[in-house]
DNA sequence: TAAATTTGTCTATTGTTATAGACAACTAAA
DNA sequence: TTTAGTTGTCTATAACAATAGACAAATTTA
């Protein structure tokens, strides 16, 4: 059934590639009868390892809260979906995420003010060392880190950015605060990396895990570059929806 | 310096978790000298651990081919960038990729006649049930796999599609030689998750190794799906770039 | 040249991970 | 009720990961 065996001295436990591998499969859906797993035996012998090393891995997707084990019955799938993230021209986190979880909410971590590298500078198009307000944030859903972003912006054009995000908890809010009635998204890159330490921290993440990168610049109607931003979201809990209006 | 200590009994090799914060770090270009790392010796007290393990954690990168380690001078990095591979309206692998690297080409690993499961047949607006024609490739850039993508056409509307795959090697040649001069990309959803075995075989991964997930639906002029297609990226060779014309 | 700094290699010990086997506890079906 | 199949828990052992220390080999700096 397996095209390929576990990797030993790979540096990952062998529990936790079977986990990985099952956390998959679950995701992708692979027709599980009555959203119940094969037993652990059956496991082991698939994966031809230790009835123990098939517990291990389950133990770990129970305290993802991805399956639930009942003895004597069997090992159950508690399905949980992704929230979708769109992507798209006018893209706002609570427009978008708003209508699938119950409470959204943005936690401001750090406001302040530095000199823009060369890197911010080209993307907001203004000269290099000239300053910029960074805003850390934290964004939530139903009480789960989803992302964590940094932001910049044009000191000059938007002094009071900070205060304004941290009364209303909204970049679209505050922005709107600022004079900026409306904005688009320009472009996103998106990449994927295992988490950091602090990815680990801020967004609940346990080691190994994966967070999406993306990297946006926010232009206005004028074309005018006004925000550039990284955001580092908790893969497992979203996905990434990009709609190309016809 | 480091806001969270290296988690133990995580199923994670602490020089893996080493690996990859440095992975990062050099990623995200957190400005090295000469693009030299810090000495053993002052990694290690950096995360508070043996020398041994920090030597662990550099041989992974040194097989990677991210660093490179010199006796007597010290460990530095040989810079290697993402391919960059471009959503949008009109994306075609060769198109982006094909500027930046020397050679790509695509590999037809399977081909097939399936019944369309209900999923399939919503994405294509066709009745399920109907046959559909599977496709599995594999997309490489000089020399390395980049990508496996399963992809989906109606089989009545596009019979000869894989025989067109097989000579050209290319979905937009193989479909202008079924009559689709120009197509549409619809939307794009995109996920990540922990390497499967499949992917590490075919994408020459190591386990725990990230992929980018990406659904789409591509649609001909009139707005008419045409093909749906899952692709499997290997995220640390490339990032997804979503421009979108204004 | 000498000293300091760096990576490379070896031995030994301790802690964690994986295997192995046995049996208890629980559930569903014969 | 009995049986088969399942998860839960215990003990013991082998394989691997991480620590510790010492010193060699190469390079740069004083």
């Amino acid at each position: 059934m397996n095209v390929k065996a576990l990797e030993r001295r790979s540096g990952i436990a062998i529990w936790r590639q079977i986990a990985d591998e099952l956390r998959n499969e679950i995701a992708t859906n692979l027709a599980l009868k009555d959203n119940r797993l094969p037993s652990e035996l059956t496991l082991a012998k698939r994966f031809d390892v230790n009835r123990h090393t098939v517990r291990a891995a389950l133990n770990a997707l129970a305290k993802e809260g991805i399956v639930e084990s009942r003895q004597g019955q069997g090992t159950f799938v508690r399905r949980q979906k992704r929230i979708s993230y769109p992507i798209g021209k006018r893209t706002r986190f609570s427009d978008g995420i708003g209508k699938q979880a119950q409470t959204t909410r943005g936690k401001l971590l750090n406001l302040s003010t530095e000199i823009a590298t060369p890197e911010i500078a080209s993307a907001l198009q203004i000269t290099a060392g000239s300053n910029v307000i960074c805003l850390d944030a934290l964004s939530e859903a139903d009480g789960m880190p989803v992302s964590r972003s940094t932001s910049w912006f044009c000191a000059q054009r938007f002094p009071d950015i900070g205060a304004a995000y941290q009364t209303t908890g909204s970049i679209t809010k505050a922005l709107a605060h600022c004079g900026v009635d409306d904005y688009l998204r320009q472009s996103t890159e998106i990449e994927a990396h295992h988490a950091t330490m602090k990815d680990t921290e801020y967004l609940q993440l346990s080691p190994g895990a994966i967070v999406l990168v993306t990297q946006a610049i926010n232009s206005d109607t004028d074309g005018n570059p006004i925000q550039y931003s990284k955001t580092r979201f908790a893969a497992d809990r979203v996905s990434l929806m990009i709609a190309n209006e016809l």
